[in-house]
DNA sequence: TTTAGTGCAAAAATTTTGCACATAG
DNA sequence: CTATGTGCAAAATTTTTGCACTAAA
């Protein structure tokens, strides 16, 4: 895995730095979205030299490159989680334990072509997430969020 | 308007004060969305003493009732506007010149229904939003935008 | 008169920047 | 070597809070 990692790094004209390819990994062995925040507190077990302002930085970079996602929160935390997919914008987020969970439905074809047609518009991009709570959320409590 | 506006604060057990009528016809008077700030600036225009904080409080309040909607932008400013149906929330926003257009077409039902069926989840709420330049933008200059 | 709203100042929280140093290519 | 990445400290930005005062119901 560590050598996919280099070579979409490398494509993207990104150096590979053991810390770009940590934050990788902390991504990668999460279910859920996390925040910069936690995301450095994750790499600090293994470095314990690494500023906040270079998550934020790989994480910004990474996410342009499409190599991660951003999660659009209600609550308007960044969040970031590493899908396999991550072109494909289409999520179930739950607001209780975080997972993300890919909605295979796409209607963006459709909207794409009601934009150009109805508004004469051009799309440049969408956010289609659904909030909500999971299997294992809605078993466990009935569906307490924050 | 302004009687609307009254009947529709007095459901939500918010009192009618004069800024916050201002502040609801800031938003109306606008076709594009706003930040809090810049909802404050047009509001100072009527009331030289009126606080940040205020605006904050009521955007915040009113968008809660579902009298304004939040606009969720990629920059990850905070917007609002004012729109005749807030509690739809299937928009097309033009990221240049901040016009916010209604999408009709609702796929949400569907939606809901997939995700009940096949990852046995519950909808709390969901954001259908598509980003890219309207008409005029994609006219005056074929789509230069921050 | 009781509850909610507001201004101000100040704080909090989050994210970004500048720059000297370090490291990958 | 040369361009990119990083740590640190510091700043910038945005949003929230506390509290005394005011106004709506």
């Amino acid at each position: 895995m560590l050598r996919d990692f280099q070579s979409v790094l490398k494509k993207l004209h990104l150096k590979v730095t053991p810390k770009r390819l940590a934050i990788l990994e902390v991504l990668k062995n999460e279910s859920v979205y996390l925040s910069p925040e936690e995301v450095w507190r994750k790499l600090r077990k293994q470095f314990s030299q690494v500023g906040l302002p270079t998550v934020y930085r790989n994480l910004e970079e990474l996410a342009q490159g499409n190599v991660i996602s951003k999660v659009t929160h209600p609550n308007r935390q960044l969040y970031y989680y590493f899908c396999l997919n991550p072109s494909h914008h289409h999520h179930f987020i739950c607001l209780s334990c975080r997972t993300v969970e890919d909605i295979d439905f796409c209607m963006f074809r459709e909207l794409e072509k009601r934009v150009k047609q109805e508004l004469k518009g051009r799309v440049v991009s969408h956010i289609l997430q659904v909030n909500g709570l999971c299997k294992k959320c809605l078993k466990k409590d009935g569906g307490s969020h924050a």
